[in-house]
DNA sequence: CCAATAAGTTGACTAATATCAATCGAAACC
DNA sequence: GGTTTCGATTGATATTAGTCAACTTATTGG
């Protein structure tokens, strides 16, 4: 692991709180491996060993049922994934994917799970942590119950807009495929409400989105905070897709 | 607070492994409600001031947008619910309400969260609660986004068939509305899906599910743990429905 | 630079699911 | 005990979303 790294990580809610001795200590015990892309670094089922933390690049995190898949996130850099499963000592839920090359840090679960019983600074950070990952897969259900996919690509992209300081206009953080299997649908079903959007206030360029009716898309998107956020930290871990920009 | 309600509380994995001398400390700042049949007695977006234990009877929890709303979990004695709303000391993303005459222990959330900063082994059941609660809702989102609304259907009539030990034969744990709205369907839909289902192995008789032939409904259901479980512990608070029987 | 590959789009069609309305039946309440 | 209420069911229909196939447009890699 390179030196300049080290304060990249420490910046994170889950590590920013915890001794500066344990920090190394557990920092110590991981290391570093770059993956190339489209290299699937997790197996769903697999038991899981390490939390990975994404330095560069971008990973996928899907499902898999019955030759059937789906994306249930998108993580770049700086961020963690698969925490849950680390602390469980479970299997874990999601399979994982390289999108681009990809740098990531491996730390080992079992130290992980040492080091939160023996520095309760840690303890509280995870806590948080967690709370607030669950609280981003509960926003992600309701938005897949309570609104047709027509509403779930019009929140999103409003939102996106907001996340991006309101810029009008802005570029899709992730290819349209992913977007459209991260909300539930098919590319084709995708490709079709995008161009029906146009009717209410959104149009699509390549993959830049232009506003041109904020109101409208707002009537339709009808942003709500329990759903759509703002949530309470940056972290919306292992539930979202990345931000724009 | 009932004196003979202190055990069935300690028994929770939340508060098993903490001191007797906290978990007393925790409770006597803590009260006992109850509520009637149909009462709203949480609305999303409140802030969180109290974890809820149910002691006796059940509650939905639920969600709401724009004039819809959808069943997320049915809570039955003993568990607790809306953990993560007070650690983050955010706002309930759920609504809750009693679906019958119900007992509820509410525990400040303060103190809650002054608990694990002072406990630490408390910190680790919260870990390990957290943990739990946010994998089954990734199990749930998986169901949606995976599995069409017969294929839910199917597997979870086959699961709960599991979870009461393998029975021919059960009495589904709520009613059909609920379970409905919890797979993510209208009751219309649920009825006749039920109704085709009678060609593939379950056969329903009111509120008695038959399993006629297991293989089959095996087949349609394909049941997989990574989804359907079995889980880690025995909390699936805040994404399940209770268990049968 | 051009082929090869993959993403995105479009059309025609099919399947799944929701909606609306009517009815049935069982549980709850005078 | 009868009435009222609410859940469950059924039919007819509309809407939504998925599938398959063809094609276009980007991107990637020699």
């Amino acid at each position: 692991m390179r030196p300049e790294e080290l304060p990249e990580i420490r910046h994170l809610h889950l590590f920013r709180d915890m001794s500066q001795a344990n920090f190394e200590t557990l920092m110590a015990s991981s290391y570093a491996q770059n993956f190339p892309q489209g290299l699937e670094m997790v197996r769903q089922g697999d038991p899981a060993d390490f939390l990975h933390i994404v330095l560069e690049g971008a990973v996928e995190l899907f499902a898999q049922w019955s030759g059937r898949e789906c994306t249930m996130a998108v993580v770049r850099p700086v961020s963690t994934f698969i925490l849950a499963a680390c602390i469980r000592d479970a299997p874990y839920l999601m399979s994982a994917r390289t999108l681009e090359r990809t740098r990531i840090i491996l730390v080992p679960a079992s130290d992980l799970r040492a080091m939160f019983r023996r520095d309760s600074e840690f303890a509280v950070s995870v806590i948080n942590e967690l709370a607030s990952c669950y609280r981003s897969v509960v926003r992600n259900a309701k938005t897949l119950k309570l609104r047709n996919s027509r509403e779930r690509v019009a929140s999103y992209l409003l939102r996106q807009s907001l996340l991006v300081g309101g810029a009008q206009s802005y570029i899709l953080p992730v290819e349209k495929r992913l977007l459209a299997s991260y909300l539930g649908m098919t590319p084709e079903n995708m490709s079709r409400t995008l161009r029906t959007l146009e009717a209410d206030g959104v149009k699509m360029d390549g993959a830049r989105v232009i506003i041109t009716d904020r109101e409208k898309l707002t009537a339709l998107a009808i942003p709500d905070r329990l759903i759509d956020g703002p949530d309470d930290i940056a972290s919306t871990n292992g539930s979202g897709l990345p931000v724009a920009e």
